[in-house]
DNA sequence: CCATATCGTGAATATACATCACAATGCATG
DNA sequence: CATGCATTGTGATGTATATTCACGATATGG
């Protein structure tokens, strides 16, 4: 493999990083004016998707400790965006539910993703676009190919 | 624009952002390894990116509050990845350098980018690679333009 | 009914960040 | 040259995120 070619292989994830970096300012504003921290936007976000869940669900889902969930719900409560209810059927376990502001957050965030996405991609050419998209589908997939061979 | 349109163009956004995710993972794997923290490794890449610096120029570089620099360099020097040398001409900055150790954790880290790069990017064609590349130019460009207008 | 697993949380600890105040130093201008 | 303003690093203090470990309450399978 020529030089030339490893310098554009970088570039290309150095590109990817960058951008990534940049729509990660993005979530940014909207933690700001929303007075959300980036750990609470993100258990709100997996909350939108999931339904209302346990706390182990939310651990899980978020990748971190159980013990960390308890601490980034009791923000949400005190902020008013989720409430702790007694789990329907099992009494160990609580039930984390988005408040009527939650739900206007999650649906605030979701937009907002939406809306970025379509002045970021929505003028590119749909072939241009389909190209980009089936690169990522291919480079995730090899990716997790790298990460089965190692373990 | 159709709905269809809509769910490919968030989608895009959403794989780009979860291939991020995943290359982040690959960083913690290093970082496990040296022993070394998110924070510190970021410092140390741009350390050695810039070469010997003023606290003052990594809090900029980094986009984080001196007074943060301050205690990613004491774990640095105690790691024995860093000396705080007396800044040449400026006798109220001291001088960041990287020692021995601290080299050869940054060219790890390049190499172990650079192994990324080829892993991911290395078996698809010219021609992909250069749209690839291309979408991800326009899209930093956009997004800039974006902040632009909002500012 | 009992052994074992699971759920949430208190306690302790580490890291990463922030702001504010301040001392030491650099520098420009009168 | 002196005086005033800017800059550099750091102490003090506070908050958020995250960990592990221990423990009580509950569930569940045998």
């Amino acid at each position: 493999m020529y030089i030339h070619d490893m310098v554009r292989l970088t570039e290309a994830l150095d590109k990817m990083l960058h951008l990534a970096t940049l729509v990660g300012t993005d979530l940014t504003r909207f933690e700001r004016e929303s007075g959300l921290t980036t750990s609470r936007t993100h258990l709100l976000w997996v909350l939108g998707a999931a339904g209302p869940s346990t706390q182990q669900s939310l651990a899980s889902a978020l990748g971190v400790s159980a013990r960390n969930v308890t601490g980034l719900v009791d923000g949400l409560v005190a902020s008013g965006h989720v409430t702790r209810e007694p789990h329907p059927t099992d009494r160990r376990a609580t039930w984390v539910t988005p408040t009527a502001r939650g739900e206007a957050a999650i649906r605030e965030l979701k937009d907002s993703h939406e809306h970025l996405a379509r002045e970021l991609f929505g003028h590119l050419p749909a072939e241009q676009l389909t190209v980009f998209a089936a690169t990522l589908d291919e480079t995730i997939a090899t990716f997790s190919r790298l990460m089965e061979e190692r373990s």
